[in-house]
DNA sequence: ACGACATTGTTATGTTATATAACAAATGGG
DNA sequence: CCCATTTGTTATATAACATAACAATGTCGT
């Protein structure tokens, strides 16, 4: 089979991060969080009462929709919501929020691990560097 | 602001390729095409008579969601589907779709110059090799 | 101090991508 | 020739992401 696509690195990008996304959210449902979850909770816990659209607006999320994200984690007990100043509203990590990124994190640094093991090494250490300049 | 996320090369894997996505299926749609259209039409082009089943094992997409593809670019007179042996079909492109596709790469091929012209030059040669190591 | 303007959280809604299960019809290997 | 597999399809569900609107609130310039 002919596949001019693998050339592409738009398109070799698009099925890595498919692959990747994949195989790291079957593994954190064994601690039942998405990829997004995660993500949250790892920022909340390293940026305390921030606010949600300030969330939102550093995970590239839109504000209406951090709104179902951050019902589902409040609904699982793992943030709080405290208002801030009747407009705003800061999120913290409960005690059982705390608990599970330890679990979370413990499951994505093996997974990054893995990750940058399938990448041959003359390539590795050029992966973030690269990937970092087509966003930020 | 503390982003911890952003040493994670799976992190940094997702939002390159939503930005890469973001971008291209904007330029894309001058044409009226969507992403997996496009991938479809070269995909077809390299592999004249592929059958549905096998352009959707070669892209990753089930074949139940081939469907509403291949309806919407056969509807837009892009593609053909020829009876190949009554249970398989075989797929062509049409005169419409071979101009359509040439319009497609045109725009493409600006696109991957422009996302590689982002990578730092001592980084570049790398991004295609080590991703395609993520999911081949 | 006040008024114009921007921000926040939210609801509602729509689209795209992707996943599973089921089905009839057809193929192909043993 | 039979049985397992494949193909195209329908129906349906979920996740991710987008837009528009809204009321309430904050902020900034004058």
């Amino acid at each position: 089979m002919q596949d001019p696509l693998s050339h592409l690195p738009g398109y070799a990008l698009r099925r890595a991060a498919n692959a990747m996304l994949s195989e790291l959210s079957s593994r954190l449902a064994a601690v039942d969080l998405r990829y997004a979850d995660a993500s949250c909770l790892i920022l909340i816990d390293a940026n305390p009462a921030i606010t949600a659209s300030a969330l939102g607006r550093a995970l590239d999320i839109q504000r209406a929709n951090m709104v179902p994200l951050l019902n589902r984690l409040e609904g699982a007990g793992l943030i709080a919501r405290t208002p801030l100043d009747g407009k705003s509203q800061s999120l913290s990590l409960t005690d059982t929020g705390r608990a599970r990124l330890a679990e979370a994190r413990t499951i994505i640094d093996a997974f990054e691990l893995d990750l940058l093991g399938m990448v041959p090494a003359e390539h590795r250490d050029h992966l973030l560097p690269a990937l970092n300049a087509l966003w930020q």
